[in-house]
DNA sequence: GCCAACGTTGGC
DNA sequence: GCCAACGTTGGC
């Protein structure tokens, strides 16, 4: 049984249409535990949304995850976790953290919203298919 | 070990 | 541009 994530990243720092220009991607330079142990969980086949955050504040696209368990590139410690990401889906319509919250009773405890600081959470399978439907999926 | 100060993230 | 939430650092 796949896990489903949500990852966060700036648009202008680094977009859906990059990682799907490069066909795939290392999800990289996370510096927060509560992340990183997210991170560090992902499995081979895992799914997850790509968020843009701060510009768009919405959900763009699903990814796999496509090698687990890497160490962090950027990291020269070696104590920071990052994985492989591939491209799957880009969403039809996006879906924009305000409607999430506007759909705040099977939402509205969403890591994403509860804590939103957090660039990498988790996502239940009922949030992972409800968003795909308000994606039009 | 506590807590104030400070830095960063990210929504508004 | 502001500010709340949160993490980290450093003085005591």
């Amino acid at each position: 049984m796949p896990r489903y994530w949500l990852m966060k990243s700036e648009p202008d720092a680094y977009s859906w249409d990059d990682l799907e220009a490069a066909g795939e991607g290392v999800w990289d330079g996370v510096r927060n535990h509560a992340a990183k142990n997210n991170l560090a969980a992902m499995e081979v086949g895992d799914q997850a949304f790509f968020y843009h955050s701060n510009i768009g504040r919405e959900i763009v696209g699903i990814m796999e995850v496509s090698e687990a368990g890497l160490l962090d590139p950027t990291d020269k410690e070696g104590k920071w976790a990052a994985v492989r990401v591939i491209p799957r889906t880009k969403l039809p319509a996006t879906v924009t953290l305000k409607s999430i919250k506007a759909a705040d009773d099977e939402l509205g405890e969403m890591q994403l919203v509860k804590q939103s600081r957090l660039s990498v959470s988790e996502v239940t399978k009922h949030e992972w298919s409800k968003i795909l439907s308000m994606a039009g999926i």
